[in-house]
DNA sequence: CTTGACGGCTAATTGCGATTAGCCTATACT
DNA sequence: AGTATAGGCTAATCGCAATTAGCCGTCAAG
């Protein structure tokens, strides 16, 4: 990884630890291995090493995006899928879900430095609304939705279902986010919740 | 009000708008209608309000958790009040809860000046989990166990019931907490939200 | 009536942290 | 070889925001 690159990324780490304004252009010069005023070769200032990492994140996000709906789109071979699932898949695949957004490094950093600075602005809060609410709550409701179709899940409401779905995940990773130790009981805790959603919206009447 | 009481009320707004690090002493003076230097007659430091606000905010939920507890303690009183709860009572609970969340004015500010500061320190984060995770969902948690001792609601798994009750709640309110003008469809959601719940969850199979 | 604490003010001071100036080396292109 | 560019360094500079110094009026208690 060249520096330009470098530098982002340890200043992405250190936003995410202890946000923009508690970090000093020598510090993330330092974890780089320069000195600050070297720093200045790249970036024209530490603003914009902030708005370069927010700007390469928006170009991630919309790959991601797109291979979601390159899959996403193609309702028939996701049906096909989805045919078969039970509810050890349903676990499987929220647990996934939820150690992906947990433990994928650059996600993670990114969205505790969102959480610290999604006040100073507001294009900041619709990027955080944007990724970890109304995105996953759309993706989430057409694979949900899928699997209505198929008859494994009964609703008459498939995005009140999808909230019942995610809402809890969403918790659970605020929660861990804040403090990693309970890592292990909010794993425990999303089983139990993804075998009640499934006891509650799955085909059979129990 | 003192200027004493002001001052922690006017920091805490802008806290909770900007974060710490992008108040400046002289804003909070100002807002309180005094030059900087003056605060420090009150307080020794910046630092010092802040903690302040801290301290005095450990107060508020000591006693709000003791005032809940009074009442939540006496489960055979409660269990009266909650004998005849219907679909629409539970809305308005869940509505309450939510626009008192929203809308009381200390403790929204503080909210957000936890979001903010959350990562800064771990009594920080442990506070937020506790306030905004732990405490709704133990308080909740009760309520609920009562409807369901009363057979209004049917559960073998109250903690995760609960968790499907607050989660969509705790969701709604930081989308909220980042835009405010997304408030009346949040409070639609919040309605659909808590009558599937009923039908997910009520004595009668639907 | 006087004195001392309280709370306000203006005018420094201080210190820190971002940024700039200006120099130096290596490498790559001509 | 000759030169331009990239990227590093040290040593300022600059500006801002927290804090301190020191003064002053008010008012309650003795």
């Amino acid at each position: 990884m060249d520096t330009k690159q470098r530098i982002l990324d340890e200043a992405l780490t250190l936003f995410a630890q202890k946000g923009y304004a508690d970090v000093y252009v020598a510090d993330i010069a330092d974890k780089v291995g320069i000195k600050a005023p070297s720093l200045y070769k790249h970036y024209r200032s530490k603003q914009a090493i902030f708005d370069a990492i927010i700007e390469e994140m928006n170009g991630r996000f919309l790959m991601q995006a797109q291979a979601l709906s390159i899959n996403g789109a193609d309702a028939t071979a996701d049906a096909e899928i989805y045919k078969h699932i039970d509810e050890d898949h349903l676990v499987k695949l929220g647990t996934e879900l939820f150690m992906y957004y947990l433990n994928d490094d650059y996600t993670r950093r990114f969205r505790k430095m969102l959480t610290i600075e999604q006040f100073h602005d507001k294009d900041l809060a619709d990027v955080y609304t944007k990724q970890y609410i109304d995105d996953p709550l759309s993706y989430q409701g057409m694979l949900l939705g899928l699997l209505v179709a198929q008859g494994i899940l009964v609703t008459d409401n498939v995005s009140i279902m999808t909230l019942h779905f995610y809402s809890p995940i969403y918790l659970l990773l605020t929660v861990c986010d804040r403090d990693p130790s309970r890592l292990e009981s909010s794993l425990k805790t999303l089983e139990e919740h993804i075998r009640q959603f499934n006891k509650l919206y799955g085909r059979t009447i129990k």
